[in-house]
DNA sequence: ATGGCTGCAAACCGTTTGCAACTAT
DNA sequence: ATAGTTGCAAACGGTTTGCAGCCAT
């Protein structure tokens, strides 16, 4: 399986923002910060969302050998319920996460090299709410992802 | 978890004329058609789709009490090879599946009951082309669901 | 010092697979 | 008779958990 693409870097000042909010949330809980959160964290803000946990583990242990993946998927799970992180399924089965304020976009993935875009398609929201009004729900969220074959992919073939 | 609800029922020929196709599908292919497989078919084809595995497998079991769950995941395996079934995998992280004439329509799921409604929106589908070919993809496939709480919950509370 | 956190290994649970017996062809 | 199919139980693989020791507070 290919890995995840990046589209762009995330600035050194978004990553640190975010880890801020996180060791506010643990403090107000009576949580602690450990060497192991920061590192993950770091890695995982850093990389906007979309590494598997295997990914992530993976970026971990090179860089603090003893990390173990049991830290992960606890610490990932902890960013969820703080609200700092969401998590998401894609059809290979894998849990991914990604950050809570990247969550205003769906994605557009690539069946052949394992390439994710994001977008974000107002018109598309605005139809879905009225397709839900239509059927008398009253939506909480949604999953949209497009599966296809990337323009790169295209000219290889 | 709530069962899957089905809007309407299926009418007994749709069932057999799908039952028919998998009989010619196995015979082109020198497979064999069995006992079970003609009980789980008719309940799979019943139920247009949405059932989980489980829930087919407890169908199934009332009718023909000797009918094992690998045969229900060997089964709808093999619909799906022979193009007459899908795999979906909502967020419960359960495999589903549904009959693949039943294609051609997106998901509206109630977090609280578990009701599951069909819906089609030519219009989104449209958007969703415009979107990929903006980013350069040749869709394929793509999948959508939309989460809230159905009219009946919402009255309920 | 307290009690949250970690790594390890074992447990879990849905899904898949090996195998001997069975059965549709 | 042949070879596909079944049920069982064991294997698998990703995720979760129990626990003893560790470490942030």
């Amino acid at each position: 399986m290919a890995k995840a693409a990046r589209a762009h870097d995330v600035s050194p000042e978004a990553i640190e923002r975010r880890q801020s909010a996180l060791r506010i949330a643990l403090q107000q809980r009576g949580l602690r910060n450990t060497r192991q959160r920061e590192v993950l964290t770091e890695i995982f803000f850093a990389a906007k969302g979309h590494l598997s946990l295997e990914e992530l583990l993976g970026l971990a242990k090179q860089r603090d050998g003893g990390i173990g993946y049991a830290t992960v998927y606890r610490t990932l799970k902890l960013l969820t319920e703080l609200g700092l992180a969401h998590e998401r399924q894609f059809s290979d089965g894998h849990l991914r996460y990604e950050a809570a304020d990247d969550l205003h976009h769906d994605h557009l993935i690539c069946t052949r090299c394992g390439l994710i875009v994001e977008f974000e398609e107002d018109e598309i929201e605005r139809l879905q709410e009225e397709v839900a009004l239509r059927h008398g729900f009253r939506l909480a969220s949604h999953r949209m992802e497009l599966y296809g074959v990337c323009r790169n992919c295209l000219s290889q073939s």
